[in-house]
DNA sequence: CGAGATCAATACGTAATACTTATGAGGTTG
DNA sequence: CAACCTCATAAGTATTACGTATTGATCTCG
């Protein structure tokens, strides 16, 4: 993941890239009229190929577009690219957090659940032992009340089951999904110690996907999921109304 | 949507990207040891700067990655953003086209249902009318055999509901959706007059949608998908063991 | 008042040049 | 001989500058 500022060794590109790309999410630009490179260039202090770079990347993102003699214009935010891993993290950063973590949340309900049960249906064997270690490790960690550790285990065994699903689509979610559990235990609430039945149900996944009960890693991975929406609407109580968002 | 190369007015950046990302994804620069971006140059015919500006979409796609001293390269396949659309494209238009139908099959059989669902709860009224147009539109042109006026209804059906949703993650699929229906029509088999059942199907996601019953709302859209999986394995008889890919 | 010519703003595309850094070859040393 | 240092060099990085082309706005004329 190419990194914002901190040293390594400064990456211009990358660097513009993010405070521009989480400056328009954050609307801090909305009120900018006549947006152009020239405008990007002194912003940021850059040259204008550099500017140009960065903003052909947010063309793709579907966030900008330019034009002759017109310039660059925001795009409504309805026609970005919505599942573009850095725009979920633009989001997830700023003031929409809560709004991108429930839709997050609605997204991972809704692919979850078969992607464990493609597992089921095309995990290795390896696969398999990954996902009841990762049980193993949910289960002394989560007892032991260490939430760092289990976090790490929790992730695995979601990578492992995107991966497993044999869906490209799918796989290409386990970053995006351990950001939103990393973000349950590092920012929102989290219990002091993890559930005993949440685990309880990760190993029902984890047993269902290695005796390929599709129907039954299905029905797992939604209690699973059920478990996080309710906890993230107790984090979050006011449901917000999809348009309370920054801009239009 | 930004042209490949038909008339309008050439856009170099957007022609040159889509080839060489088509390039990439058929694996027709997967033997090329020390791909450089003088080769981009010459391969395309372009400058430099130009050539930089196609590798940095690209790597922003997690695609290629570039460092000094050692050039461009191109990422495992495993590390693309596979739900990016242009990407989602390029492998619908190559040799992958059978194994990203059934990859974007199983997305949308985990999304819709869902997306209907929060549909019955966050839909307008205008939205409601709108679904229902659009099934008396399917059941009008579908009865006269006209296949490609009623797809532009299919589409819009599930355009509006995907919008109704209220999540902007499912929204973003629009137009994934529409090219895989309209795939559906132009390139694969399709009945020469659409399933009566289907229908029905579509007008009971309506109906369950305006009148808020969730529940109703998913299990009809299932049963959709539940058609659309089985025309696709019909149409695509082996399936696809997930690593028949071209590289690795 | 409307249609067409003109103007000017802005992105597009190319080129040339200097800077930076990582890497691997080759040497040095223990 | 292995471990370490040094250094030339091959790339990408970043800047500046210049000419082109498109297109929205404005002006002109019938």
């Amino acid at each position: 993941m190419s990194d914002a500022s901190p040293a390594g060794t400064p990456d211009l590109h990358a660097d513009v890239l993010e405070r521009l790309g989480t400056d328009l999410v954050a609307g801090r630009l909305a009120d900018v009229s006549d947006l152009r490179l020239e405008l990007v260039e002194e912003r940021y202090g850059i040259s204008r190929t550099a500017a140009r770079e960065v903003v052909r990347v947010l063309e793709a993102m579907s966030v900008l577009s330019s034009r002759r003699r017109v310039g660059i214009t925001i795009r409504p935010r309805s026609e970005w690219n919505a599942l573009d891993p850095r725009l979920i993290r633009w989001r997830l950063a700023g003031a929409e957090r809560a709004d991108q973590l429930r839709a997050l949340s609605e997204l991972r309900t809704a692919v979850e659940p078969v992607a464990a049960a493609l597992a089921a249906r095309h995990a290795t064997p390896e696969q398999c032992g990954e996902l009841t270690a990762a049980v193993i490790g949910m289960s002394v960690t989560g007892q032991a009340g260490d939430l760092e550790a289990y976090l790490a285990h929790d992730v695995r065994f979601h990578a492992v089951l995107l991966q497993a699903s044999g869906n490209e689509l799918f796989a290409s979610l386990t970053d995006v999904v351990a950001e939103v559990l990393a973000g349950r235990t590092h920012h929102d609430l989290m219990p002091a110690r993890p559930e005993p039945a949440a685990i309880r149900l990760h190993g029902d996944v984890a047993e269902a996907v290695a005796t390929g009960d599709a129907a039954r890693a299905d029905a797992a991975m939604r209690g699973i999921l059920a478990e996080a929406l309710t906890a993230m609407q107790r984090a979050f109580p006011a449901p917000v109304p999809a348009d309370a968002a920054v801009q239009r």
